[in-house]
DNA sequence: TCAAAAAATTGACACGATTCAATTCATAAG
DNA sequence: CTTATGAATTGAATCGTGTCAATTTTTTGA
C-alpha cells in the first residue's frame, strides 16, 4: 500500500542502507545522494513505520502523560508545555486523564504498559503507589509531575507547594484577616497535602483560625457546594483560600448569588492563576505557578532520563510559586 | 534480556506457531499443550512485543486527536469525550495540538503516521487539505471534528456553524441591535466561515448593519486586541459577536477597561458556552455546543470505521446550537 | 484393523527498518 | 601511474511475532 524503505531505495537507485542513512545519519552520505534521496522520500510521501523502528532499535518514541483533570487550564497548560518540548525531541505524546481515581490512573498505566511507552510524566492522585515501580521494571522511566519525591531514586518537577500555602495565609493575614476558611479536595492528593501543611504552618505562626471545608472533587461545581457550605457555618469567615481557582470560582458564583459582596463582605483567594483570573466576575487573586515551564521542564528531564539511561543523574526540581495580587483579596473592614 | 516467542517455544519443546496459537487462538490448541505452554509463559515471565505484534498485523489501538487549540476549554471538553470512549473500546489516544497552524498540523499528521495509529479525528486548521487522502492511502481512517464535510466520503461530526450564526443574529436583532461588530479569526478555519455564512445570511433578513473585525488568532489576548480595534471605529456599534468565548472575554476585558458597560451601552455574544461564562465579568450569553458529546460520537464513529471498513457507511451527523442567554446582552436602549 | 477425516502442530516466510562487515568509489600522496 | 587512505555505499542478517500451507497425529466409523 503505503511506500517502504525498499521503496524509496529502489526508486531512487540506492540501497536500502543508504536510504536508512539518509534519515538516521545524514552526516554519513554524500550531499548530492542525500539530496537525490530526500526528494524521492519527499516524492513518493515516505513516512518511516515507527513499528519496525522500534522493533529493530527496541525502543519507542512516545511518552504517557497522566493528570487528574485535564479541563483545569493549569494542566492543560502544563500539557502544552508537555507537548511542545515532546514534540521537539521527536517524541509523541499519550495523553491521559485520571480524573483523580487510582483506579483510572493504575488503568492507564496499564494501557501505556502495553503501548511501550518509553517514558511517563505523571501527577499522581494518591500519595503512595506501588505501581511505578512496575512499570520501572519493565524499562520504562517515570517522572513525578507537579509533586515532590522524598526519595532520590527518580526525577520530579514540582512547585513548592507547601511556601504556597504559606505564601497564601501569610497573604491574608497581612490583611488582618483570621477567621480563614480554607477550601480543599481530598487529603489523598499530594498537592492538597503539601499545601494544607503550608496553611497550617503560617496560621500557627501568624495565629490564625484555620476550618477546613473539604469536597470530593477540586472543580468549580464543587466549588458551588462549598459556598454553600460556607454560608451554613456559623460564624462566617472574613477570607476564604481555595486549593485551586477552578473551587474558587465556584465559590465566587455560590457566594455573590446569596449576595456576599467580594472582597467587601469576603476576601477569596485560589491557586494556580489560571488565565480566567483576570476575566472573572471578581478577577480573581492567586497563587500563581508556572505551568507552561512546568511542563517543558519535565518532558525534557524525563526524556533525557530516557535516553541517557546510564549516566543519568536523578534530579529533584522546585519551583517557587508566587502572588498575584487582583481584586477579589482586600483589608478587613 | 526479557523472554520472547522462541524461548517460550523451546522451554516448552514446541514449535513457535502454537506458542503463537496458544496466545491468539487458544481453541486450536489441544488442552494439554495449552496448559503446559502457559505454563511456561507465566514460568518465563512472557509478554509479548508489541512492536513485533504491531508490525505484523499492521494494526495498532491507538488514534490521534488533533485539534486547533487544546487551551481552549472547548476544545478539551471535546478531548475529554473522545478519550472516554476510546478508553472505554481499549483504544489510546494521542493528542497533538495544531494551534491553527497548517504546518504544525501537517507535521503532526507525520507523527501520528510515523506512529502507524488506526485513524484521525481532526480538527481541520484549514478549509482545504490533500493530506488527508495521503492518510487514507495509508489505510488510516480520518474522520473530520467539528466540521462539516460536503463529500459523503468521509465521516463528520459537526455542529450547524451556519445557524449558530443565524441563531446568534437573530437573538441580537431581536434585542433591537442593527449595528454589530462580528469578531472573528482567519477565514481560512472552517467554523469562521460557517459562522460567518450564518451572520451575513441573518443580517440580511434581518437588516442588521455587519462590520467585521478579524484577528490572527482567537484566543482572549487577541480579543483584547480587537476591543481596542473596536473602540477606534466610528462609530460604535450596539452589539459584537464574538466568534468564540475566548475572544469574547478578551474583548469584554478591553470594554470594561476603557470604561465601556456590559450590557448597557454594548451587548457582548460568545460562541461555545464553555464553563466560565457564568463565572465571568458579566456573565456571558454565548452559542451553546454539545463538546463532550461531540467528542464521544466522533471517537465512536471514527473506531467503528476502523474496525468495519468494509460495511462502514460514512455519515455526517450534525448536532444543532443553542442560544444560552445570560447577562451580556440585553434589549437596545 | 484400517482408511479417511479431523485435529493439532510445524516451521519457513513476511512485516519494514536498522546495523555492520564487506565492498566499491574517490582522493591524495608518492 | 600506482598505491594507500578514507569516504560512501551495499545488502544480508536481524529484531519478535503472525500466518498459513504442509505435515504429523489423533479420532472416527465400518
Amino acid at each position: 500500500m503505503s511506500a517502504n524503505l525498499r521503496d524509496v531505495a529502489r526508486q531512487a537507485g540506492v540501497s536500502v542502507g543508504t536510504v536508512s542513512n539518509v534519515l538516521n545519519r545524514p552526516d554519513v552520505v554524500s550531499p548530492k545522494t542525500l539530496e537525490r534521496v530526500q526528494k524521492t522520500i519527499a516524492e513518493l510521501g515516505f513516512v518511516p513505520n515507527g513499528f519496525a523502528r522500534q522493533l529493530r532499535s527496541g525502543y519507542s518514541r512516545t511518552i504517557g502523560l497522566v493528570v487528574t483533570d485535564v479541563a483545569n487550564p493549569f494542566f492543560t497548560e502544563v500539557a502544552r508545555g508537555v507537548e511542545d518540548a515532546a514534540s521537539k525531541r521527536d517524541y509523541a505524546v499519550f495523553l491521559c486523564n485520571s480524573d483523580e481515581s487510582l483506579e483510572k490512573e493504575n488503568k492507564y498505566l496499564s494501557v501505556l504498559i502495553q503501548q511501550q511507552v518509553r517514558g511517563v510524566l505523571i501527577t499522581p492522585s494518591d500519595s503512595k503507589s506501588h505501581q511505578y515501580e512496575n512499570l520501572r521494571e519493565r524499562g520504562i522511566s517515570v517522572a513525578l509531575l507537579d509533586t515532590e519525591t522524598k526519595n532520590s531514586s527518580q526525577c520530579s518537577v514540582s512547585v513548592d507547594d507547601v511556601r504556597g500555602g504559606e505564601i497564601a495565609i501569610e497573604h491574608l493575614t497581612s490583611l488582618g484577616h483570621r477567621e480563614i476558611v480554607w477550601v480543599t479536595g481530598p487529603d489523598t492528593i499530594p498537592q492538597v497535602i503539601d499545601r494544607t501543611t503550608g496553611v497550617m504552618r503560617a496560621a500557627k505562626v501568624t495565629k490564625a483560625d484555620i476550618s477546613t471545608v473539604r469536597v470530593p472533587l477540586m472543580n468549580s461545581s464543587q466549588g458551588v457546594d462549598a459556598a454553600k457550605k460556607i454560608l451554613a457555618l456559623k460564624k462566617m469567615p472574613t477570607a476564604i483560600f481555595c486549593a485551586n481557582d477552578l473551587l474558587a470560582f465556584g465559590v465566587m458564583r455560590g457566594l455573590l448569588d446569596a449576595g456576599i459582596r467580594i472582597p467587601e463582605d469576603v476576601s477569596l483567594l485560589g491557586y494556580d492563576d489560571i488565565a480566567f483570573g483576570n476575566s472573572a466576575a471578581v478577577p480573581l487573586s492567586s497563587i500563581s505557578q508556572p505551568a507552561y515551564q512546568l511542563g517543558v521542564t519535565a518532558a525534557e528531564l524525563l526524556i533525557s532520563e530516557c535516553e541517557e539511561h546510564e549516566v543519568h543523574a536523578h534530579q529533584q526540581i522546585k519551583f517557587q510559586p508566587q502572588l498575584v495580587m487582583r481584586a477579589s483579596t482586600a483589608t478587613k473592614k
